[in-house]
DNA sequence: TGCGCCAACTGGCTTGAGCCACTTACTGGC
DNA sequence: GCCAGTAAGTGGCTCAAGCCAGTTGGCGCA
């Protein structure tokens, strides 16, 4: 793809940061491995800091390295995947009386934590209130956003939207949801889950996100827009799903048709 | 989430970039507008053009904006996504006699192209190797690798492995591999496609692979690692999904078991 | 009219200097 | 023996200046 001769010189400080690559990918510096400082790289290349500093941005924006302020840049951890399957929603799953996360949590030895901050009546976006079938210019649906943590680290935003008829003076809108969480809930309303439809896409944070995600500079997010669909066809449950693209993966297993 | 008052006083870069940010979601600035030059930044807002070029920066790396050398720095345009369905295995596509991307592509009004860059007998990757149950450190595979475009744009990267032994002197060695393509061979060999499983993650791209997608900077790429499974839950065939995440989406609809 | 050149403007990248905030390890006093 | 204070080293961020390379549009020549 690259022309024969690398013709064109790179700029100084993708030649130092594709060095760098070379290295860790090699193994030559392995994870958590300290690299040399800004002032000493810049001197080793006879380039300015500035020129250095540069070449650590273009890596930590590849999601190679991080900086620790005050300490130094080190070769980034490959983390242990998180995975989500397509088996969170599945029925099975509620004989262990846990919830998919904490289950997949304890899988991984890790303490889980969920935080409600909100639930709220509200407007929906407009992509939500395509697809749960509600008006967007009324306040026709309740939003209730988790925060899960596993051993304190957060890893996704959850925003579940249920139609405000619906959840009205429920359980739904408390908390806690009581046995077999919301859709246990909502099974009682008459809405049993038979489909799901799943829209993933992945893009960089807001900075809103980075924050409560405690993201490091160059970690996306995937994001998942899921439907339920009840043994009818009508859709029940909208969520999204923000997770950090770097501790946490999604496993789809299905039958073809 | 953010404390009350904003405490800590942002660094200018960070302030142009949010004030920026917030210009561009509140619709202030379009899709398609050319943002103030570097130059303009800077003065408008007392600040040394270095600060403004590294407030750009920030919002690149958001993927709101996209700098065109020699000509100025742009709100992006949001993507029409383009998706793949967990229905691109399925066998009902059969019918139309075109491949799932082809079948997209058509639908989106855009001209599809497949290059084959390689196809050649290699060592598997260790992920690939566990997931077909060969040997990583033989030459137990067949690598064909793609290139899609849609309308001459670089849309994906795909990797298919398959067993050597099996592939050896058929048609999945030659870039056109026949009717219903390589999973019509695959039946012939006995192997009917009945369940996938498919592993998703998120991560910045490679430079190389930046290169072959024409990737700005701030989009990640979607990987998907897929499986095949045939009558007896035999793999048969391993497939690496590299997508631009700026373009494209999955989904995945299926039932509850 | 049409075309080619060129000036002005854009972002890309570097330099070298400086100040700040955070971390770490050592050192001296209690 | 412990602990507080400090000095040295680290990244975070900015400044001001400069050169380069790509783009654009207008001007003038043929």
């Amino acid at each position: 793809m690259t022309s024969a001769r690398p013709s064109t010189p790179q700029p100084p400080s993708r030649r130092i940061a594709e060095d760098l690559r070379r290295q860790i990918e090699s193994g030559e510096r392995s994870p958590g491995d300290k690299l040399p400082s800004e002032r000493a790289l810049a001197e080793a290349y006879g380039a300015a800091r500035n020129t250095a500093r540069e070449a650590i941005r273009i890596l930590a924006e590849q999601g190679l390295v991080t900086a620790k302020h005050g300490s130094g840049v080190f070769v980034r951890e490959p983390q242990r995947l998180f995975r989500f399957g397509s088996d969170r929603y599945s029925l099975k799953n509620r004989e262990t009386g846990l919830t998919p996360f904490r289950l997949e949590a304890k899988k991984q030895g890790k303490v889980a934590r969920i935080e409600v901050p909100s639930i709220a009546r509200e407007k929906p976006p407009v992509d939500v209130a395509e697809r749960l079938k509600v008006p967007a210019d009324e306040e026709s649906v309740v939003h209730r956003e988790n925060h899960y943590f596993a051993d304190d680290e957060p890893v996704q935003i959850v925003s579940t939207y249920l139609r405000w008829d619906e959840a009205q003076g429920t359980l739904l809108m408390q908390p806690k949801t009581g046995k077999d969480g919301i859709y246990g809930r909502l099974e009682e309303l008459g809405h049993v889950m038979t489909r799901v439809r799943d829209e993933i896409s992945a893009r960089m944070p807001t900075p809103e996100e980075a924050a409560t995600l405690e993201l490091l500079p160059g970690v996306p997010v995937l994001e998942v827009l899921h439907t339920s669909l009840d043994q009818d066809g009508i859709p029940f449950e909208v969520s999204r799903y923000v997770h950090r693209a770097d501790q946490t993966g999604l496993l789809y297993e299905l039958p073809v048709e």
